[in-house]
DNA sequence: CGTGCTGTTGAACTGGGTCAACCATCGTGG
DNA sequence: CCACGATGGTTGACCCAGTTCAACAGCACG
């Protein structure tokens, strides 16, 4: 089943053998096209199945009070709904971003997989466990952070995950996010991401046009977003 | 080891075995006093031992830039640290609240007991998936809810958690948090997060003296708070 | 060729921050 | 026993980062 880059990512840190990663490659999976803005799966929902992203992106969004917050960006390799396989209704919409191709497991063959393997189990624990830690990041950006930094932490976070997964190529990386879901992402008006991007364009830390974003000065933009990468592995 | 708490909660949820409750009770553990404001595990440090609370409290808190942000609270059955079993520094320093008593069971034990049991690790699973959970929920409170909403949202989330240990005697609970902890939770300024409270108990929804907060009308609170207590178990 | 979405700009407004007091409580040491 | 410094809660005045409202331009798409 999964991407390649799920199976990479697994392997890098917990050592996957040969037939570990042969059992995994194996599960019977089913792709899909999603189109930009669609919902894969609906808050509430109780997921039956586990998604894989191939290409593209989506990102976890729930509406609270008349604004709607995103709680998660997901990129090629992630499994965005891994928790459900444990704790069954899914918290939030999960939403694609651009067109994307994600693949799916059935909760019932990927259980019976890691029913099978205390090493696969831990290793799929270990994923859960580093969207945690960004979860985490993610309250420290929003409850302490100014808008520039804010901005620049997402831009941040998006390029050293990217980098994991070989999607940067010389510091520039392509997303089709608008500034809509920045502003959502960072709990900021449309308005005011507007000005807050501009500023980093007029700073020469970023340049972004379309969907493709590149760090003109990788070095100052982490020191602005006091980012370091340490808590993605 | 653990609390009977934390076992109780494993139980409900998965159902241990007579059997493995007992092998849980049995970790070795030793039982530790911590002081108010004492730093149980520091941010960066590489844990070898698990903590967990037998009674009072503890919370994860980060400095950034020079604001300090606490990431979580941590009541009476919680184990704040599980995930360094697997990803092993901490992303945060881990401070008392209140005159506390942890319990710590080194790694290595922990370990060898989840070796041998897929279903242990799996409960044991759950419990880092219901923090992230929580996580979630401090994502969307930080980012997309005002003063008031937030500072009753924290207190409806430390309720309902209290209570699912039963720690809350008629809709009061007691919890030793200065005003300075809630606006370092909620992202506020203190003397903003003053006034707040004082609306909170202008409109008769809390009571609040020393450390002993009293929810006078509870559904009034939730509503303000947006708040449903689904994502806790 | 309208209709809708994204980006952009300007102006006015406000929620919450900052600064600066002041009070009450409490543990501590002289 | 009391003066003290420290900590937590409270209040008032002023300020500013970010919001809101409104308008407009570019572009993509049916």
């Amino acid at each position: 089943m999964p991407h390649p880059k799920f199976i990479a990512r697994l392997q890098a840190i917990e050592g996957l053998s040969e037939d570990e990663r042969r059992q995994i490659a194996g599960l019977p999976s089913t792709l899909r096209q999603v189109a930009d803005g669609e919902i894969v799966l609906r808050q509430g929902e109780a997921a039956t199945r586990c998604v894989f992203i191939v290409s593209g992106f989506l990102y976890q969004s729930r509406i609270v009070g008349d604004r709607s917050q995103t709680l998660a960006f997901h990129i090629p390799g992630d499994m965005p709904c891994l928790h459900t396989l444990l704790v069954s209704p899914m918290d939030a919409d999960l939403v694609g971003l651009g067109p994307t191709i994600v693949g799916t497991v059935a909760h019932s063959q990927l259980r019976q997989l890691l029913d099978s393997s205390i090493h696969l189990t831990r290793a799929f624990w270990r994923e859960t466990l580093i969207d945690a830690a960004v979860s985490r990041q993610w309250i420290a950006r929003l409850g302490a952070q100014a808008a520039l930094p804010k901005v620049a932490h997402l831009i941040c976070e998006l390029a050293a995950r990217l980098e994991i997964v070989g999607l940067v190529k010389g510091n520039s990386f392509q997303m089709p996010m608008t500034q809509r879901h920045v502003a959502d992402a960072c709990g900021l008006s449309i308005v005011h991401v507007n000005r807050t991007i501009q500023e980093l364009r007029h700073r020469g830390l970023i340049a972004w046009d379309g969907s493709e974003i590149e760090l003109l000065q990788p070095d100052e933009l982490r020191q602005l977003a006091d980012f370091t990468p340490d808590y993605l592995g």
